[in-house]
Parts: C-alpha cells; sequence; structure tokens
DNA sequence: TAAAAACCGTACTCTATAGTACGAAGATAT
DNA sequence: ATATCTTCGTACTATAGAGTACGGTTTTTA
C-alpha cells in the first residue's frame, strides 16, 4: 500500500509542522506571561534553542507570530469549554454544574492571562479582540441559549429571549471573582469562592426565569 | 503682616503646580491612547514644548509618572461617577436612571480606555488594578448597595444581601455592550443600545428582587 | 538689581530589541 | 551519493527610547 494521495507527509512536512508547533508552545507561554511588548523574539529562540533565522523563517515578523499564537490558544481554549450541559440531571444541576465548571475554567490562570492579552492589545490588534470574542464568549453564550430554549419550551422556564437569559446568566457568574482576577485585586478563587459566586447566581437567576406559576 | 504661614502659595510653587498638572493632561492622554508601552517620554516633552530634563524633574521615571496618571485619572473618573440615586422618584425610575447613567458613562471613550490599561497592565504595576477598582467598581457598588439596602428596608424590595444585589445589578448591565466595547468589537453604544440593555437588565434584576407577594 | 532657582535646547550615553547576512553543518529526497 | 533544503551559530545593522549632562536663558525671590 503507498501513501494515501491527499495528505502527502513527507518527513520535511512533518518536521515543519511540529517545529511550527514548537514555537508556537513556546512563544504562547511567553506572551501570556509577559504580554506583547515583554515578549522578545530574541528570547523565544533562545528558549527554543534554535537560531533566529529559523524563526524568522517560520514567521515573518513578531505580529505575525503573536497573531497565530492568539489564534492558537483561543482555539485551545474554546476546545477546553465543551462543558457539560445534561438535560437529564434536570434542569437546576444541569446548569449549576455548568457554571461551576464554565467559571473554574474561566477563572484559571491561562485564561486570565488570556483575557488580559486580548484587552490590553484590542487597540493595536484589532482582529484578536473579535477571534476571542467569537471563539470564547459568544460560543458559550449560544451553548448556553440552546439549552435554556429548550428549557422553556419545555415550560422549566419562563419563555422569553433565550440569547439575553443566557448573557445574563453567564454575567451574574462572571462578575465578581473573574473581575476582580482580572485586574489582579486576588490571583485565585478557592473551590469554596466558586460554589458561592455560582450559588448566588443561580439564585438570582432562578428567580428571574423561574416558569410562570400560573396556567 | 507676612506670607501666611500654612499655604506659602509662593509663585514658584503656584508654577509647579499648574506645570505638575499640564504634564498629568499629556501623559494621560498618551497613555489612554497609546498604552504604557506605546507612550514615549520623549513625545510627551516634545508635546508639552518643554524640554527633557524639566520633565525627569517633575517625575524621576516613566513608571512613576504612569502610576500618578492613573491615580490622577481613576479619580477623575471616580469625581464624574457621582451618579443620581433619588428615592423619591421611585424605586423603579431611580434605579433606571441610574443604571442608564452609569452605562453611558462606563462606555465613555475615555472609561473605556482606562479600563483597558488597567487589565493589560495588571501585571506589571499591580497597584493599579488596586486603585481602580477601589475608586471606581466598589464605590459604585457600594453606592448602589446603601440604596438597595434602604428599599429592602421599606419592603419594596425583597431582603436579601445588598451588596450582592448591587453586584448582580452592575454585572447585568455591563456584561452586553460594554464587554464588547473592552476588546474592541464596537466601538459607540447608541442610546437606544444604552436603553436596550438598561431595559433587560432592569427586567431581569426586578424580577429576581421583587418583594415577596405574601405577607 | 543681584543671587537663586527653574527651564530650555541639544547633544549625548546606554541598552534593548527587531530583523538581516552568511558560511558551515546537518537532514532529506531522489 | 549527491543535489537540495533546512537549521545553526554568530556576528551584524538599524532603530528606538529611557535617562543624563550641560551651558545658556528666563523667571522668581529678596
Amino acid at each position: 500500500m503507498k501513501t494515501p494521495a491527499t495528505p502527502a507527509p513527507s518527513r520535511r512536512e512533518a518536521n515543519r509542522q511540529s517545529r511550527r508547533e514548537a514555537i508556537l508552545d513556546v512563544a504562547a507561554e511567553s506572551f501570556l506571561e509577559h504580554g506583547y511588548a515583554g515578549t522578545t523574539m530574541s528570547a523565544i529562540a533562545a528558549t527554543l534553542g534554535g537560531s533566529k533565522g529559523t524563526l524568522w523563517s517560520y514567521f515573518e515578523s513578531k505580529d505575525v507570530l503573536f497573531g497565530a499564537v492568539i489564534e492558537r490558544v483561543t482555539e485551545a481554549f474554546r476546545a477546553q469549554l465543551s462543558l457539560i450541559l445534561n438535560p437529564a440531571d434536570g434542569i437546576e444541576a444541569a446548569l449549576r454544574r455548568f457554571c461551576a465548571e464554565f467559571l473554574r475554567k474561566v477563572t484559571s490562570a491561562e485564561a486570565i492571562a488570556l483575557h488580559r492579552l486580548v484587552v490590553g492589545e484590542a487597540n493595536r490588534f484589532p482582529e484578536v479582540g473579535e477571534i476571542f470574542y467569537a471563539r470564547a464568549p459568544q460560543r458559550t453564550q449560544r451553548l448556553l441559549a440552546d439549552f435554556l430554549e429548550t428549557a422553556m419550551e419545555r415550560g422549566e422556564l419562563r419563555r422569553d429571549d433565550a440569547l439575553v437569559a443566557a448573557r445574563q446568566l453567564t454575567a451574574l457568574v462572571m462578575y465578581g471573582g473573574h473581575q476582580q482576577m482580572l485586574m489582579g485585586l486576588i490571583d485565585t478563587l478557592t473551590p469554596e469562592a466558586i460554589q458561592a459566586e455560582v450559588d448566588r447566581a443561580m439564585a438570582t437567576f432562578l428567580r428571574a426565569y423561574a416558569a410562570e406559576a400560573s396556567s
């Protein structure tokens, strides 16, 4: 059997690919930790062990590398956010689990660093905000909205705009500890704090979106 | 009569003071527009018309100048946020006005620029986040919480933790357009959009915190 | 009006960093 | 085995920007 026609993974291509990944790994770490200005191409090359010429043969400039890193990290973040929303649990339990998991991920050191980077560089790199928004907040909201939509149709929640409801629930969950982490007031959320935040958010949300009592 | 003992506003002092203000004005504009890394001391000196030596005689380093700018701009922001919460209007109207005004201010170009700066530099300048948080979100929350507290005591809202309620209301108001502005997806909120955001937030909030129906 | 302080302009030092050049060494394909 | 592509190391260019030095000029004080 010969090699399959479509992907011709010659040795060179493969090497090139994994090399590229390695560069992105190192670059991502540096950008996330030190920001755009605080990251130097020389340092990246040094950490890689390779030479600068090689680095430039993969990415023609720091800007381009930065863009690639953001795209990749955001993608990784999205992938990691495959949150559970199991209707079989019952609506309240499902939402509660979802919120806790969501808050945990969104307040991880990596996620906070990414968020800071996106917001901080939104001026210089407008596309960065768009990429991030489309992949993170927007997807989460849509996922959640679909779930809420179903619940509304079943009469388990009051009928209303599901997307708005989804946004509001994420807002309620994020606006406490997440906000403070973003600004550097605290640098971790204990599991208890997460629980507490979720409880508060859920209480308010459920009260506002409880199914109408009368028929 | 000699010069008064306590304030000796000699000509020199006065000049020095106003000069300092002028520097901070120029520096603030630059930091807000171009960020920390994007701002150069030379450019500030050039815009001022003065010489670099003079600039350094007022602020011993770029870091120090940045700190002073943040302190000042945050203070200005806080002062501008003397929001109206007039209980005589009735609770719903009062809150509605408050939220609209709040959202308008928080989505102004200046406020967004400041917010980005604070979040983006929270790593390098930890004190910046603290200053900002204490003066902006925290104060607003406390102001609002006091109002809600009173309303709760009067039985106009369901009895609950007023500070949490305040945080939740601001969260509901801010998480839509403000979020998108921060990330550069849009760069203004029309008055209509503000109205719509406030309406949605208020509807949810009032449902969740309506006074208990039964006695 | 004379001494003191602040300011100006300009030129300078020093360091950091993006990006380039290039020849030698290594890996890959045919 | 040999031509080709890739990488390595290292040295280099070019630029930018923080901070300093200093002599001459203006402003303030007394």
